[in-house]
DNA sequence: AGCACGCCGACT
DNA sequence: GTCGGCGTGCTC
C-alpha cells in the first residue's frame, strides 16, 4: 500500500497523507499534481511531495481521485525553493503554493445545484423554495455562488438542504477546468477525394459553383498538394477564408457535399516570435569595462551590484550578459517591477532573442502563463525569462544568471497577501541553489544592496558616464514656502515652473509634472513654517489618525495629541495636508487650456492597454502634458521632454518610515532622469518648502553617496537595517480586550527569549480593518545573529500562545524584512 | 479557505 | 417553543 504525502493550496501549516489508488501506482511520484478530496465536499488540486509506506496510525486515509500530469509541474529544486520561502517568510507551503502556480493549474471543486424535471411538490413551498426552483428553470445547473446571486438570498444553504430532502434537486461537485486548451479549426481534403481524377471531377462538378471552385483550389495551393499521399501542409480554416476571399458558408457548403473536412487542433497561445533577430549592438567604451568587470567580479562573487546613472545604457549590458549566458547553455531569469515591464523593453529584447524570449507578466491572461510554466517543463524550455516578482516562482533547469533590473524597487516585495516574499532577496537564494550568478542593476541602489557592495559581499561595478553624452539635467530648486507666503503661487505651480512649461509647449517640447499621490496617509503640518511632528523614538513623522486626533509612529507605536499649536514657530494653523494627481491635472487643465493632457497613476491605470496606451501617446507626441506619480519615474525614455517639475518634494519625506529619504531620494533622481535628450539639456524644477535640506543638495548634485553616507549612519544609530533585520509579528482578533492581553503576553514571552530585540505591542497604522483589531510587535535582530533561531522562537512562542484556550481564535502572521 | 457543528436572540 | 444568526474547530 502507497501513501502520498501532498500539498494543499491553503493556509494551513503541515501537509496531508492520501493512500493511493491500485491503478495509480506507479504514476504517482513527486511533483505531480492530483486531485484529492478536502473535507466533507471539497476537492483541490494538491502537490505530492512525497510518496512512502508508513501508513498514519492516529486517522483514516482518504484516496487520490485523480492525477493531473504524467510529469512532475514541480521540479526539485523549485520545491527545495518553495521550502525556503516558507520558512524564512514564515508562512505555510500552501501560501507558496497558491502565489507560485498560475491559477490555471489549480482546479477547484465547485457545488452545481441541477433541478429535478420530474418533481411535483406535494406540500406548498416556501417564497425562497419556490424563488430557487424558479430561477434554476427545469434543465439549467448553476453553482451556488450563482444562485445566491441570482435569488439574492443571502444563506442559501439550508434552503438547497430542504428542497434536497424533498428531492426537487441534486447537487453535485464538479471540478472546472480554467484552463482551456485554445483550438482551431483546419480544413483537409476528405478520404473519398484519393487521385488526381477524383479532384478533375470535382473541378468540372463545381463548375456552376465558382466561389467553392476557387475555395477548392486555393485549398491545393495552400496545401501544397501535388498528388495522392504526398505530404500536406496544414491549412487552417481561417487562412483558406482569408486567402481565397471567400464567406464561410462557401466553405462549410465543401464541407456538406463532403469534399472538404473539418477538423480541430490545438494550438498555443504563446506570440511564436520569430527565429529572425538583429544582431547585438556593440557596446560602447564604457559599458565594455562595465561588462568585462561584472564578469571579473562574478568569477569570485555570487552577486553584483551595477550601479550606472540613468540612461547610462545599462539594458545594452544586460543584453550580453544574457548572450554570453545562453552561449554557455544556460538559462537567464530577467526581473523586472510591473510597471517598468513595458513594451519598450519587451520589444527591445524580442529583435534580439527572438522566440528564445519568454515573457511573464500579471497583467498577460493566465492561460497563457499556463503555457509558459508548461513550455518551461518542456524540452523546449526558453532561454531568458523576462517577467515579474512571481516569475522566479517558474520552473528551470539550468538556470545561469538572474538579473534584477531597478533593484531598489519597492514592489519587489509582496504585502499582502502570504508569501510577503522580497523578489530580489528570494531570486539571489534561487540563483545560489543553481550556483548561478546575480546581477542587480539600478540607478538609485537601495541602501542595503549598496552597503553590501561596499563592504564587498557583492561584486560592485560603476557606470558614471550617460549613453552618448547626453548631459544630466538642470535642477533648480524653488522654495514653495516663501512664496507661499508672498502669494506668488498659482495653484500647486511657482511662477518658474509655470513659465518653463509655457515655454515648453511654445517650443512643441514636452512635460512631466511628478506628484507623489501616496499622500493618502495624511499628515500635519504648520501652514506658516512647514514643521512636521515627528517621533522622538525612529526620527520619522507621524501619522495623523484623523479619528482619534492622534499622531501615531508607525514605527514604535508612540502617540501624542495633537498639539494646538506649532512648537516651532507658534502658528496655529496645523493642517493637514496631501494633493495627489488628480488635483493636479484640473489645476493644469484651468491654466493651459489648450495643452492635451495625460494622467497616470493607479487609477488611470486598471488595465494594460490603458497603461500602454499612455506611455505610446506620450511617445508619440500626442500628449504634450504627462502629470504622474511615481509611475512616471520608472524606466521609460521619452525623447521629447524638456521640463520635468517635481511639485511637492516634502511630501516624499514625511512619510512615516524610516525609507522615506532614501525613497525620496530614488523617486527625484529617478524622475529627474526622464528630462533632457540627445540635442538639449533638460531641466527640473524641484519645488520644495525646504531647500535647506541635505538632501534636496544631493538631488541636485546627483549625489548618491553623500545621501548613502548620511542614511547609513542613521541606520546604525537607530538600529535599522542593514545593521538590523525586522520582522513585524502581527496579531488580530476580533474583540480588543483578547486582543491587548494576548499581545501584551506574547510580546513578553518573546522578550524571555530575545530581550530588548522586541518592540511593542503598538498600533499599527490601520488597528482594525473589518471586524479584527489588529497589533503589532517589532522584533530588531542584529545582522550577527542567528535569524533562523529567531523564526524557530517566534514559532515556537506562536504554538504557546494558542494552546491558551483564551487565545484560540488569535490570529498570528508575521512579515519578514518588511518595507 | 470552506464547511459543519453548536450556542443565543426575534419570530410563528 | 423554533429558525437562523454567527463564533469555533477541523480538514489526511
Amino acid at each position: 500500500m502507497k501513501f502520498a504525502d501532498v500539498i494543499v493550496p491553503l493556509p494551513i501549516v503541515g501537509q496531508y497523507t492520501y493512500a493511493v489508488p491500485e491503478e495509480l501506482e506507479g504514476k504517482v511520484c513527486p511533483g505531480i499534481r492530483a486531485i484529492v478530496p478536502f473535507g466533507k465536499k471539497k476537492y483541490y488540486t494538491a502537490i505530492v511531495t512525497r510518496v512512502h509506506e508508513d501508513a498514519p496510525a492516529e486517522y483514516e486515509t482518504k484516496e487520490l481521485v485523480e492525477i493531473l500530469d504524467g510529469k512532475p509541474v514541480l521540479l526539485k529544486r523549485q520545491y527545495d525553493f518553495w521550502q525556503w520561502i516558507a520558512d524564512y517568510y514564515l508562512c505555510t507551503l500552501g501560501d507558496v503554493y497558491k502565489a507560485a502556480l498560475p491559477s490555471g493549474m489549480k482546479l477547484e471543486s465547485e457545488t452545481l445545484v441541477v433541478s429535478n424535471p420530474d418533481y411535483e411538490a406535494e406540500a406548498p413551498l416556501t417564497e425562497k423554495e419556490q424563488l430557487v426552483l424558479d430561477t434554476l428553470g427545469r434543465d439549467t445547473e448553476l453553482c451556488i455562488t450563482q444562485l445566491e446571486k441570482a435569488t439574492g438570498i443571502r444563506n442559501l444553504l439550508p434552503v438547497i438542504n430542504r428542497l434536497l430532502e424533498r428531492g426537487a434537486l441534486s447537487i453535485k461537485e464538479e471540478l472546472k477546468r480554467s484552463y482551456k486548451p485554445r483550438t482551431e479549426a483546419f480544413i483537409r481534403l476528405a478520404e473519398t477525394v484519393k487521385s488526381e481524377d477524383d479532384l478533375h471531377r470535382l473541378f468540372d462538378a463545381l463548375s456552376r459553383a465558382p466561389k467553392q471552385l476557387a475555395a477548392l483550389m486555393k485549398y491545393i495551393e495552400l496545401s501544397g498538394w501535388v498528388r495522392p499521399g504526398c505530404f500536406l501542409k496544414e491549412v487552417p480554416r481561417k487562412t483558406l477564408l482569408q486567402e481565397a476571399n471567400v464567406a464561410s458558408t462557401i466553405v462549410s457548403g465543401l464541407v456538406e457535399k463532403h469534399i472538404f473536412e473539418l477538423y480541430h487542433q490545438e494550438v498555443g497561445r504563446l506570440a511564436r516570435g520569430t527565429a529572425d533577430t538583429v544582431p547585438l549592438n556593440p557596446l560602447s567604451e564604457a559599458q565594455q569595462k562595465a561588462y568585462d568587470a561584472i564578469m571579473q567580479a562574478f568569477a569570485s562573487k555570487q552577486t553584483c551590484l551595477l550601479h550606472g546613472v540613468t540612461s547610462s545604457g545599462k539594458t545594452e549590458i544586460y543584453i550580453h550578459l544574457i548572450e554570453q549566458a545562453i552561449r554557455a547553455g544556460k538559462q537567464v531569469l530577467y526581473l523586472l517591477p510591473e510597471i517598468a515591464l513595458t513594451t519598450q523593453i519587451t520589444e527591445r529584447l524580442r529583435r534580439v532573442f527572438g522566440n528564445r524570449l519568454g515573457i511573464y507578466h500579471s497583467k498577460f491572461p493566465d492561460a497563457e502563463r499556463v503555457e509558459i510554466w508548461q513550455k518551461q517543463l518542456s524540452e523546449h524550455d526558453y532561454d531568458v525569462i523576462l517577467g515579474v516578482r512571481s516569475s522566479v516562482f517558474l520552473p528551470f533547469r539550468r538556470l545561469g544568471l538572474v538579473i534584477v533590473d531597478e533593484e531598489h524597487e519597492n514592489t519587489y516585495k509582496q504585502q499582502e497577501p502570504a508569501p510577503r516574499y522580497h523578489a530580489r532577496n528570494a531570486a539571489m537564494v534561487l540563483a545560489s541553489m543553481f550556483g548561478a550568478k546575480t546581477l542587480l542593476g539600478t540607478a538609485t541602489p537601495s541602501i542595503e544592496t549598496y552597503y553590501n557592495a561596499v563592504q564587498g559581499k557583492y561584486g560592485f561595478v560603476q557606470l558614471t558616464e550617460r549613453h552618448r553624452r547626453i548631459q544630466l539635467p538642470e535642477i533648480e530648486v524653488v522654495d514653495i514656502k516663501e512664496l507661499t507666503r508672498k502669494k506668488r503661487m498659482t495653484a500647486q505651480f511657482s511662477p518658474l515652473l509655470l513659465q518653463k512649461i509655457r515655454e515648453a509647449l511654445e517650443q512643441k517640447e514636452q512635460v512631466i509634472l511628478f506628484q507623489n499621490r501616496r499622500g493618502f496617509a495624511p499628515m500635519i503640518e504648520c501652514r506658516t513654517c512647514g514643521w512636521v511632528p515627528k517621533c522622538r523614538n525612529c526620527d520619522v513623522s507621524l501619522t495623523y489618525h484623523k479619528g482619534l486626533n492622534q499622531l501615531a509612529c508607525h514605527y514604535c507605536g508612540y502617540t501624542e495629541q495633537v498639539p494646538k499649536s506649532c512648537p516651532a514657530c507658534g502658528g496655529t494653523e496645523l493642517m493637514s495636508r496631501g494633493f495627489g494627481t488628480e488635483k493636479v491635472e484640473d489645476s493644469i487643465k484651468e491654466l493651459f487650456p489648450e495643452a492635451r493632457i495625460a494622467r497616470m497613476d493607479l487609477d488611470t491605470t486598471r488595465t494594460r492597454t490603458a497603461y500602454e496606451k499612455i506611455i505610446s501617446d506620450f511617445e508619440e507626441g500626442k500628449t504634450d502634458i504627462l502629470i504622474g506619480t511615481q509611475m512616471v519615474s520608472k524606466g521609460l525614455d521619452f525623447d521629447r521632454v524638456s521640463v520635468v517639475g517635481i511639485l511637492n518634494a516634502d511630501s516624499m519625506l514625511n512619510y512615516p518610515d524610516f525609507r522615506s529619504y532614501e525613497r525620496a531620494f530614488q523617486l527625484m533622481a529617478q524622475v529627474a532622469g526622464r528630462a533632457g535628450r540627445k540635442s538639449k539639456r533638460g531641466l527640473v524644477v524641484l519645488q520644495t518648502k525646504q531647500p535647506d535640506l541635505p538632501l534636496i543638495h544631493e538631488v541636485v548634485t546627483n549625489d548618491y553617496q553623500r545621501m548613502f553616507g548620511e542614511q547609513i549612519e542613521e541606520r546604525n544609530m537607530f538600529r535599522y537595517p542593514p545593521f538590523f533585520r525586522l520582522i513585524y509579528v502581527y496579531l488580530k482578533h476580533r474583540k480588543q480586550e483578547v486582543l491587548d492581553q494576548a499581545a501584551d503576553r506574547m510580546a513578553s514571552v518573546l522578550r524571555q527569549g530575545l530581550g530588548e530585540r522586541v518592540l511593542g505591542p503598538d498600533l499599527p497604522p490601520v488597528s482594525r480593518i473589518q471586524t479584527l483589531f489588529i497589533k503589532k510587535i517589532i522584533v530588531k535582530v542584529e545582522q550577527q545573529a542567528s535569524l533562523s533561531k529567531v523564526r524557530t522562537y517566534l514559532r515556537q512562542v506562536q504554538r504557546m500562545m494558542i494552546e491558551d484556550e483564551r487565545f484560540r481564535s488569535l490570529l498570528v502572521y508575521y512579515d519578514v524584512d518588511p518595507m
